[in-house]
DNA sequence: GCCGTTTTCGGCCCGACTGTTTTCAGTCG
């Protein structure tokens, strides 16, 4: 078994243990030492072969025998024996709000309830709710629940699409040179939610490839395209389409989509006496017209060349395509924003991620754990900011010229106050303003405490604005035009926040603030070390809401960044 | 189940919210 499957198979047993109405600290050893795998770059190989596995804090006798087990194939007993008991789709049912281990025991005990769509039925038909612990709202609550996760079905982060893509494309480098493979489809659109990973490959010999693929992977399928392939590496299906370098721009073009650009593309073309489909550009005589660059394919069509992330603006491409010159680069970051630190609910130490950031070529980072109010997280007291203060100015000494900046992620509460008195918000370098708690609110209530929180001449930038967690959480409703329009007014900076699940703001809304003209800082909201790698999410988000440098305040040297935030106090 | 040690077992994060059982169990962050 290999890691990911190691740490799912803790985590699972983790559920059933709760299920089984275990002792929560035990339930939470196996969760804490499947975070602890997850997060340690040491691979499982070298971890068992040096031994160190049992020297990882959190990681007993008990589970470390359990890996070994899962490592070399070998059954654990306990797992088994929940496996036996329970059906493994039963644990489809954590994913629904308002259910814990309790309630889904109760709906296996009473109703039988083993898989989501028997607990749907179960609520339609009104037999969840008069069950004990449950009532109609509760019911209520849990039809709306799996809709959204239906909605989500067969979906995946970008950040998923973005690791299996770059892993498949290293194993089978000894099948085709990377460089003769392009990442085409919603990923190389950067869009928050994939469904597949597509990838064409540039050859002269597709029979041979396909062979070499096909005894490697697990064919998932046939797509309507001649020599297209559906692989399976992962639960992601990889999709796999041919061309010779010559039509290479056409090709990347068509599968690179969206849909609807191409059928506009499809459309406009025929207008221009072409015809274009998955088999090329070609002239009312059915004759190929190659491009082996995109840039030539809509020289071809006279219409303007549009970064691949951008195409979904089709309908405004001329001002699109305008603004698209100087978009925002991974390399225009110089300071990392947003990182949590042991002070809170951050594993690693504010020395350690500096230092990681020193060694990645960045100027600064800004340090934001959580405060007080935020007892889940850890969150930290007066006397605690003061010692982190403390320890920040020690630290600027020894990193010179690297800076530390003081920051913090400041609860707005459900009044839109925010966390900490006057004078403790006035020792921040950057306050970012977040919600956590009371999620559920309406269009108004959520706007109007957003709106005082803007409005408080201390907030520095409104974090995650919209609270959503892509594939488990909607957001809540807000009046997006409102709230940039204050943000623009109050000189309040509006957080893009990288961390993969949440992409909040979300791309459309910072298209959308242009008319606004608000200032953006891309945060990374890293908890461990290999969160500040998500910047490059945040990146792309950002160019596909045509971001430029000078409209990013973490694009700006540490000394201007600092002052920004000065001023506006 | 892990850790630390008082070496044999006790502590491990907990407050807010929800719906209602109006005092509490279950969920959530």
């Amino acid at each position: 078994m290999n890691k990911e499957s190691i740490i799912k198979s803790l985590r699972k047993l983790a559920q059933y243990l709760e299920l089984e109405g275990e002792n929560p600290f035990k339930i939470r050893s196996y969760l804490k030492s499947a975070d602890i795998l997850e997060h340690t770059s040491e691979s499982i190989e070298s971890l068992i072969e040096s031994g160190n596995l049992r020297n990882l804090e959190g990681i007993g006798d008990a589970i470390e025998k359990k890996i070994l087990a899962w490592y070399h194939d070998e059954p654990v007993p306990t797992l088994e024996k929940m496996q036996n008991k329970y059906p493994s789709s039963l644990l489809e049912l954590f994913d629904v709000q308002s259910l814990g281990a309790k309630r889904i025991r109760s709906l296996f005990d009473n109703l039988h309830i083993t898989n989501l769509d028997e607990l749907y039925k179960a609520c339609l038909e009104g037999k969840v709710s008069t069950l004990p612990g449950f009532n109609k709202k509760i019911e209520n609550k849990i039809i709306e629940s799996i809709n959204y996760l239906n909605l989500w079905k067969g979906k995946f982060l970008l950040s998923q699409g973005w690791d299996v893509a770059q892993k498949f494309i290293s194993e089978i480098g000894h099948i085709i040179n990377k460089e003769n493979i392009y990442v085409t489809g919603s990923l190389r659109r950067y869009e928050e939610t994939i469904r597949n990973i597509n990838l064409l490959f540039v050859t002269d010999d597709v029979n041979s490839i396909q062979e070499k693929l096909l005894t490697l992977y697990p064919k998932m399928g046939k797509t309507s395209s001649e020599n297209e392939i559906i692989l399976q590496s992962s639960d992601i299906p990889i999709l796999i389409d041919f061309t010779d370098k010559k039509d290479l721009g056409t090709k990347l073009v068509f599968h690179t989509g969206s849909e609807d650009y191409i059928n506009v593309l499809i459309n406009h073309c025929l207008q221009k006496n072409y015809s274009f489909s998955r088999q090329g550009l070609f002239n009312m005589d059915g004759n190929s017209i190659l491009s082996e660059t995109e840039k030539k394919f809509f020289e071809i069509i006279e219409l303007p060349y549009l970064p691949p992330e951008t195409r979904n603006l089709y309908e405004n491409m001329d001002l699109v395509s305008k603004n698209t010159k100087n978009l925002v680069t991974l390399e225009n970051i110089q300071g990392i924003v947003h990182c949590h630190t042991q002070y809170s609910d951050g594993h690693n130490s504010i020395s350690e991620l500096a230092e990681y950031c020193i060694k990645k070529g960045y100027k600064y980072i800004v340090i934001c754990d959580h405060s007080q109010s935020a007892g889940y997280a850890n969150g930290l007291s007066v006397d605690e900011i003061k010692k982190q203060h403390e320890e920040i100015v020690n630290l600027n000494d020894r990193y010179k010229p690297f800076q530390i900046l003081k920051g913090i992620e400041c609860d707005i509460k459900s009044d839109g106050s925010l966390d900490y008195p006057d004078e403790v918000l006035k020792s921040f370098d950057v306050v970012i303003g977040s919600i956590h708690t009371k999620l559920e609110m309406d269009k108004t209530t959520a706007t109007q405490r957003l709106l005082k929180a803007i409005k408080n001449p201390h907030l520095d930038v409104i974090g995650h604005i919209s609270g959503r967690l892509l594939l488990s959480r909607k957001g809540y409703p807000l009046d997006m035009d409102a709230i940039l329009k204050a943000c623009s007014d109050y000189n309040v900076c509006m957080e893009i926040n990288a961390n993969p699940q949440r992409l909040d703001i979300d791309w459309q809304n910072i298209y959308k603030a242009r008319k606004y003209n608000p200032r953006f800082v891309i945060s990374v909201d890293a908890h461990h070390i290999e969160g500040i790698e998500d910047i490059k999410y945040g990146v792309f988000i950002a160019r596909k809401g045509i971001l430029t440098p000078d409209e990013i305040l973490n694009c700006k040297n540490a000394e201007e960044f600092k002052n920004w935030f000065k001023q506006k106090k």
